[in-house]
DNA sequence: ATTGACCCTATAGTATACTTTAGGGTTTAT
DNA sequence: ATAAACCCTAAAGTATACTATAGGGTCAAT
């Protein structure tokens, strides 16, 4: 499979695989006599992993030891597994709780604004979000 | 308050406290004679809002623009800061929308997943994702 | 035979957000 | 007085994740 048929299968661009596979991220395909590289069908599986877990919030270098596991199953275990999930998880339920944090004293600048002449001088995000 | 003070009490180094400050998050300080940075004490807080606000994946840039939101009369009026703060909430709430998406997506999967000692060949979280 | 679509490598550029280095001057404690 | 600990600027380097460019070869169709 030529690399314009993978990406275009993924969705992704050409430049994007050949900068994964030099990231190690795809392992090296064959080459035709040409050249061209030759992929096979797997990649594509390969890269709807990558993609989804860049969705879910992975980097690059998380998605390789990810799949290192992946292609590795039998040497590892489901509780390695888990443990870097929960991590994740933790990450982004850390995120989402600064975040309203954040989302309600935008709220509180938001509505003292609509009063008109009351005095808000001093009020920044920096003042509502100490309350 | 000089620099080491300042970022040994927010917990970031003295560089980046520059490097803010060159970026403009930072009012310019005054100096003191000899050169030095002399920063007033509510660069504590201007700080760890901006390490909350990175946190939750705000850009410097935006950063820079939530910060410069001042319920100040007589530099901006109501509407101004009344519709600078709704689009700023409407983006928050994106993030928050997206990362609650992506929470329960890795929720999901993680759950499936057994967590115990044996080897993950028939890992579900692992499977989800190739999937 | 030539056009257009495809493939190749190597290198450079982009953006964000630092971090490090080089080469200094200043303060504090012993 | 001298060493450690602190401060300064300017510029270069790093990491991430691409994206673009230059310069060229290959393939299928008209
Ligand atoms: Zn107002
Ligand atoms: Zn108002
Ligand atoms: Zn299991
Ligand atoms: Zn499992």
């Amino acid at each position: 499979m030529k690399i314009g048929h993978l990406a275009k299968s993924v969705g992704i661009d050409i430049q994007t695989v050949r900068y994964y596979e030099s990231q190690g991220l795809l392992t090296e395909p064959n080459r035709m006599e040409n050249g061209y590289r030759d992929f096979p069908v797997d990649s594509i599986k390969r890269l709807q992993f990558i993609k989804k877990a860049k969705l879910v919030g992975f980097t690059l270098k998380e998605i390789k030891e990810l799949l290192a596991i992946q292609v590795t199953k039998d040497k590892h275990t489901c509780q390695e597994v888990k443990n870097f999930t929960q991590i994740k998880l933790d990450e982004i339920n850390q995120k989402i709780k600064k975040l309203t944090e954040i989302e309600s004293a935008l709220k509180k600048i938001h509505s003292l604004c609509c009063g008109g002449s009351e005095k808000a001088s001093h009020c920044s995000i920096l003042q509502a979000l100490e309350s």
